[in-house]
RNA sequence: GCGGACGUGGCGAAAUCGGUAGACGCAGCGGACUUAAAAUCCGCUUGCCCUAGGCAGUGCGGGUUCGAGUCCCGCCGUCCGCACCA
């Protein structure tokens, strides 16, 4: 054996091996019990990052443990492929999206390849493909023929110097990313997903994710926003054009005897309508819909607001109230009006000190009537000057005056979400083809099923702004499926979301002929364990809760939540650096000099920055590559498992490969003793040590607690290398590398092979625990006087209280102490700690 | 503004049920081996008084308890999510 282990030829010799073998094949007969681990599958932008490392490590970790522990697992590996920056390397280097997109998934597989991950190759996908995006149609169509699919005049982010849509995040400030022109609003008529149609099922459904961070579902719940109220009619005093009454909802009913008056936004219908006579306000909701898109600083902006003159009847006290169309109100939640009650709710309060409106008090804390000052009351109490209401508190008002109005039939109880219908079009050629054709005599027609998928054409050009499929000579234009007169296909894209909301299900099942096989899928899902980057906490994960709803409604899958286990991971960080002339230092280009960091080419003073986020622009990059070439896969792997908690940021540093590195030799030494027994005699605390270690670490994986794992791991090295050489501790030499396989797998390898182990390690058993070396014989026992330590005793293992009592008036640093004293109390906790009160 | 998480040595962190705070790793210091270096090995490493030993110590201030990093109350700070959601 070599003093030093080999990895880059370790490393692709055992790749090649589990690749010939299929090791990691998973077998859908199998009758082993299964479990499926899944890592959010990356989008192919040209590398892989560290980020992506630690992510699928610790996937791989899981699954190659769950084989060990003698689990039928499904771990595989695909390329969200979709999206704009394939669109955009078109535009800037003229190369075709799908050409750059299948370049770069050619070398980032080759990169993971390299990392040696336990993945089922022969699953993988690619969302760009027809044999994927084809299904994802055909799915599309079921969902519209149940009913989830529907068409919506929508407002759009139009870059005008472009002449194309923008998604939001290509507008800063207002403006198109690319071109600095002012971002206009366009109406366009786009395809929805109705998502709402699941709101109380998908907040509901959260309750029994058991296995997901609180964290997750308390953003979703949030996301969801439901809230309970009374929509309710006034009555206008005034008729406006045929408008009579204004619809608006409150989560507060119970204070409706406070309101003085209503707001609407400044696309309410009946704003509209008023603005067609009244210039001055259809100036004033003009400059709310300016304001409103810039949405930058909303919570120092200022209340504003128009009196349009008309005042809403009071349901109760027939009071007219001025009715105001107001900036501070949301067209699109709720009615987009609601009834002002300042007194009890800042946003309304701050608006009727500036336009000098009444702001009555209805709810007191302590049931008397008081002035209110600049800040509203929202906690609870009495209600007063609140007419049959009064007394009542806030929790029987609310229920009080829902009921009344219902029972006079100006208003009921309703539910409002915050949660929006999902808007999936897309003005985009990277896309999935949404399969529908217009027909100026049909109207919009669903693509028959057999002639999917509706391909994207392959001869585009990117040199002008704009959708390609829009501008193609031939593609859209075919025959009506209906009548066979000539019609358009639809040019719009899906959103790349719609794509990753079921990879997971075609992962577990993949027939040619459609998306997936409902029994096969089911033997597999739900995901047991999905990790990922937290910010996909809300969208993808949402989406794909939904999309799996929608296929269980339309009876395709017995399933309803896609991942039982959640696992969000933190990300990779290091430590910025920075020249004098302010420009950021790659890592590369610095050197340490004791406490300092210089320049290494010109020897200039480094000024350290915070450790952040690997990002290019702060130049605190690491390629994975780069160090896979210096050290291989098993120390990059092991360094992404150790230190810090996974869900916690890790700070990437070089003296902490180095020291993982000088970890995988110490092993590899290590393992190199395996045949050494000695006189052969049993080492009993070695044996109990690696028992407990191999318990331990057992269940620091299942909870994903590598950190905690890595440590034991440690911690039973320093023992066995430290230990005589016998029968037990060559067996301890070679559990070890049972217990280091799922993490550093190609040493383990190369090590088993070298012992003349039977097979691969990769097919080998986790090693048994025998439940009687877990405990100790003898425990050590802390001595506290007054609760402070003043000595510890060794014992044996379950001495009665009475002689550990003894045992610690003995000691003669608690004799010292005590000073003669008689203990007061005794505290005795059996094989813990005695504690004497005096 | 609302919601949430977190705060432990020089650094990353452990402490699973309220019971010996700092396991394990990194960095640092001292030593062995070596002509030398690398590699490796051994020892020390929370601060202070330093002597057996003692005192202080888990963001700050209180409290509960024989005993608090852990539980309760009130602050301070950092990070994350949402953002006029009626």
């Amino acid at each position: 054996m070599q003093r030093r282990f080999n990895p880059l030829e370790a490393d692709a010799k055992w790749q090649h091996v589990w690749d010939e073998k299929q090791s990691f094949r998973a077998d859908d007969a199998s009758g082993k019990p299964r479990s499926y681990v899944l890592e959010m599958f990356p989008y192919p932008s040209g590398r892989i990052h560290i980020g992506h490392v630690r992510n699928y490590t610790m996937g791989d970790v899981l699954a190659r443990f769950r084989r060990m522990r003698g689990y039928e697992v499904l771990h595989p590996m695909g390329w969200d492929a979709f999206g704009m920056p394939a669109e955009n390397a078109a535009m800037e280097k003229k190369v075709h999206p799908g050409e750059w997109t299948r370049a770069n998934i050619a070398n980032m597989k080759a990169q993971l390849k390299r990392l040696g991950f336990a993945l089922d190759w022969s699953r993988e996908l690619a969302t760009c493909e027809p044999e994927y995006y084809g299904h994802e149609q055909s799915l599309f169509l079921d969902l519209y023929e149940a009913g989830l699919v529907y068409r919506k005049e929508s407002a759009v982010n139009w870059d005008p110097v472009d002449m194309t849509v923008l998604a939001n995040e290509q507008v800063i400030d207002g403006r198109g990313w690319r071109s600095g022109a002012l971002v206009e609003k366009r109406k366009l008529n786009q395809w929805f997903l109705k998502i709402t149609q699941f709101a109380d099922d998908l907040l509901e459904g959260l309750g029994s994710l058991d296995q997901w961070p609180d964290k997750v579902k308390l953003m979703q719940e949030n996301w969801i926003g439901k809230s309970q109220g009374l929509q309710f009619r006034f009555r206008l005093d005034t008729v406006i054009g045929d408008i009579e009454t204004l619809e608006v909802f409150s989560t507060r009913p119970d204070t409706i005897f406070g309101a003085s008056f209503a707001a609407m936004a400044a696309d309410h219908a009946l704003a509209l309508e008023l603005a067609k006579t009244d210039p001055s306000l259809a100036g004033f909701a003009e400059e709310c819909r300016r304001t409103g898109t810039a949405a930058a600083d909303v919570e120092t902006q200022e209340k504003l607001g128009y009196d349009t003159g008309v005042s809403v009847i009071h349901p109760f006290t027939g009071a007219k109230l001025p009715l105001f169309v107001a900036n501070f109100v949301l067209m699109d939640y709720g009615t987009g009006a609601v009834m002002a009650v300042p007194a009890h709710d800042q946003r309304d309060l701050d608006f009727a000190r500036k336009y000098m409106l009444p702001t009555p008090r209805v709810v007191s804390p302590d049931g008397k009537d008081a002035p209110v000052g600049d800040e509203a009351w929202t906690g609870s109490g009495t209600l007063i000057n609140s007419g049959f209401i009064d007394g009542m508190d806030v929790e029987a008002a609310k229920t009080a005056v829902i009921a009344r109005a219902q029972e006079e039939g100006w208003g009921k109880g309703t539910t409002v979400w915050r949660l929006r219908d999902w808007g999936v079009s897309r003005q985009r050629y990277w896309g999935t083809p949404i399969p529908f054709i217009h027909c100026d005599a049909c109207g919009v027609v669903p693509v028959p099923r057999d002639q999917l998928p509706v391909t994207l054409p392959e001869d585009v050009s990117f040199d002008i702004p704009g959708n390609p499929l829009e501008r193609h000579p031939a593609w859209k234009h075919v025959a009506c499926p209906t009548c066979s007169r000539p019609a358009r296909r639809e040019t719009d894209t899906l959103d790349t979301f719609v794509d990753s909301s079921w990879y997971f299900i075609r992962f577990a099942s993949q027939p040619g002929d459609r998306p997936f096989d409902k029994a096969e899928a089911e033997r597999w899902l739900p995901v047991g364990q999905y990790i990922g980057g937290v910010e996909h906490a809300i969208l993808h994960l949402l989406y794909a809760r939904f999309w799996t709803r929608a296929l269980n409604h339309c009876g395709k899958i017995d399933v309803k939540e896609p991942f039982a286990g959640l696992f969000t991971q933190g990300m990779v960080t290091h430590e910025t650096y920075k020249a004098p002339d302010g420009r950021w230092l790659s890592p590369e280009e610095v050197e340490r000099r004791g406490e300092n960091y210089v320049v290494k080419s010109t020897d200039e003073a480094v000024s350290l920055g915070r450790v952040e986020k690997m990002s290019k622009s702060k130049k605190n990059v690491v390629d994975p590559d780069d160090i896979i070439d210096q050290y291989g896969a098993d120390a990059v792997r092991w360094f992404m498992l150790s230190d810090s908690p996974p869900e916690r940021d890790l700070p990437w540093t070089a003296s902490g490969i180095e020291g993982s590195w000088r970890f995988i030799n110490r092993l590899w030494r290590l393992f190199g003793d395996a045949a050494e027994t000695g006189e052969g005699s049993e080492d009993r605390a070695l044996l109990r040590k690696l028992h407990q270690t191999v318990d331990g670490v057992a269940r620091d994986i299942e909870m994903l607690s590598f950190n905690k794992a890595v440590a034991k791991i440690y911690e039973l090295a320093n023992v066995i290398e430290k230990a005589a050489p016998s029968a037990s501790r060559a067996g301890a030499i070679r559990a070890l590398a049972l217990l280091v396989a799922p993490m550093v797998p190609h040493l383990a390898e190369e090590a088993w092979a070298d012992m003349g182990q039977p097979g691969l390690i990769a097919d080998a058993s986790w090693p048994p625990v025998d439940p009687e070396l877990l405990v100790d014989d003898e425990v050590t026992i802390a001595v506290q006087v007054m609760g402070k330590l003043r000595d510890t005793i060794t014992v044996a293992k379950g001495l009665p209280r009475a002689e550990l009592e003894a045992l610690a008036l003995a000691s003669p640093n608690v004799a010292r102490t005590m000073e003669g004293a008689a203990p007061k109390k005794v505290i005795v906790v059996p094989d813990r700690l005695v504690n004497l009160v005096i």
